[in-house]
DNA sequence: ACCTGAACACCGTTCAAGT
DNA sequence: ACCTGAACACCGTTCAAGT
């Protein structure tokens, strides 16, 4: 026992053996239950009562780090994996769940933004999302595609809440410019400017949701396509075929 | 004239006068000619032969000047604002033009995907996207919000080819583990592992364009909507409408 | 008004040294 | 094998002091 200092340790009475699991679920408590406003090593090794390098041993670097505490609160949260209704609905269920968690905790909404979750949490996640696709109809090579962009938009409106008090500050002066900077110059731009610097970003949601499944289920993946260097050389089919009726839903 | 130290100063004759303008355009040229391949404030004083504290002159801080560089950026790559051909080829030409651009440049595309280009230059590239889109039958209120969709997706894009070499440290482990972790657990993601971690940017940018234009022709945006504060609770409309039949380009 | 050096409060990562 | 302190090479921002 240590005897030189009396001082409480009741806070935290031993000093917890380090592992990848502590590591992990305090970097997330921190920026959960703690107000921390970003992830660092050094934060969550002083959590830890240690310095920095004691975590390399169970961790590769930062990026593993966030990456791990991302998938820990992804299982963390609990998503409507099995949702009634129809596959739409269940799509919208489950994203619109994962974006409301994140939406609550700015950090991770940052965090998501940057990182992919690798673990077993977001797998399932992905898993989820592909298998509700399939069933509504989509093509499992659009579908594998169509996650990426479901995903991101979820990512993308959870930060923009977060963004918008430091984007406050770089917009509002843009705003401003739009209103003098002559309206004849950007006419739509002028006549739009509520629309685009609206920030509510829960209206969007459920319509870019939409605008996703709809293009989704109306836009076939072409089967072999011919790889080009650049996308600005590839001109766009004239009479272009659409694809599948939408079949919306089975319920 | 200095006469205590004979040294050459041939390629940076006389201090250059600090100006908003000398340091967004050394800051630009570090992240394009020079490889630098982040941002900061200490790199570009040291560029400038200043110290940090005074760039605080001409700007408010790290994320304004990101904006700045940014906006010069658009501005200097020569987007087809004036294109041919409908008004889909149009759009897929600007942003596959913007593409291009960033991914060239892997320290711009890391800057676009977390900073709004303020200034002149982004407000041209967003008017001009707002236009087409408008003239192509969306209406302005889809519009506006379609802007934001689009040019996320053409900076997901851009950083992905980016993280491409960063992420396979975190996702090769992933990859392994959906191998051995039971593909009976998670089939789908089994099946489609190659889609999912395919990486080639540019197959996907023009179908997940497609996407956006097919998904937004066919969403209206309900004009009304009535402002919920969680989206999880949102219950999608059982028999929804689909809006105005796609009417594709008018060349 | 503009520029500067020094300081402050942070970062991630490495490494020799301890147990 | 695990942990540690110290060091290295970075960050953004502030501030008193100079011109």
């Amino acid at each position: 026992m240590n005897q030189r200092t009396i001082v409480s340790r009741r806070t935290r009475p031993a000093k917890e053996a380090l592992s990848r699991d502590v590591i992990v679920s305090t970097a997330l408590s921190l920026l959960t239950a703690e107000n921390a406003e970003s992830l660092s090593l050094r934060k969550v090794a002083t959590a830890l009562d240690t310095g920095a390098a004691s975590l390399y041993v169970y961790v590769a670097n930062v990026e593993e780090l966030r990456s791990l505490v991302l998938d820990a609160f992804v299982g963390s949260i609990d998503l409507p994996f099995q949702g009634s209704g129809d596959w739409r609905a269940r799509v919208k269920a489950l994203l619109g769940a994962y974006l409301g968690a994140l939406q609550q905790h700015p950090a991770l909404a940052d965090l998501a933004r940057t990182t992919v979750p690798a673990g077993p949490s977001g797998l399932r996640l992905v898993e989820t999302l592909l298998d509700l696709l399939i069933t509504g109809g989509v093509s499992p090579g659009g579908a594998a595609w169509a996650v990426d962009l479901l995903l991101a938009e979820v990512t993308n409106v959870a930060a923009e809440r977060n963004v918008g008090s430091s984007e406050a500050a770089v917009l509002a002066p843009a705003e401003r410019a739009i209103d003098s900077i002559m309206q004849a110059e950007f006419p739509r731009l002028h006549a739009l400017r509520e629309d685009l610097f609206s920030g509510s970003g829960s209206d969007r949601f459920g319509w870019a949701i939409d605008v996703l499944l709809n293009g989704i289920l109306s836009t076939p993946r072409t089967p072999a396509v011919k790889k080009h260097q650049s996308p600005r050389t590839e001109a766009p089919r004239p009479g272009q075929k659409r694809g599948s009726r939408n079949t919306p839903g089975n319920r």
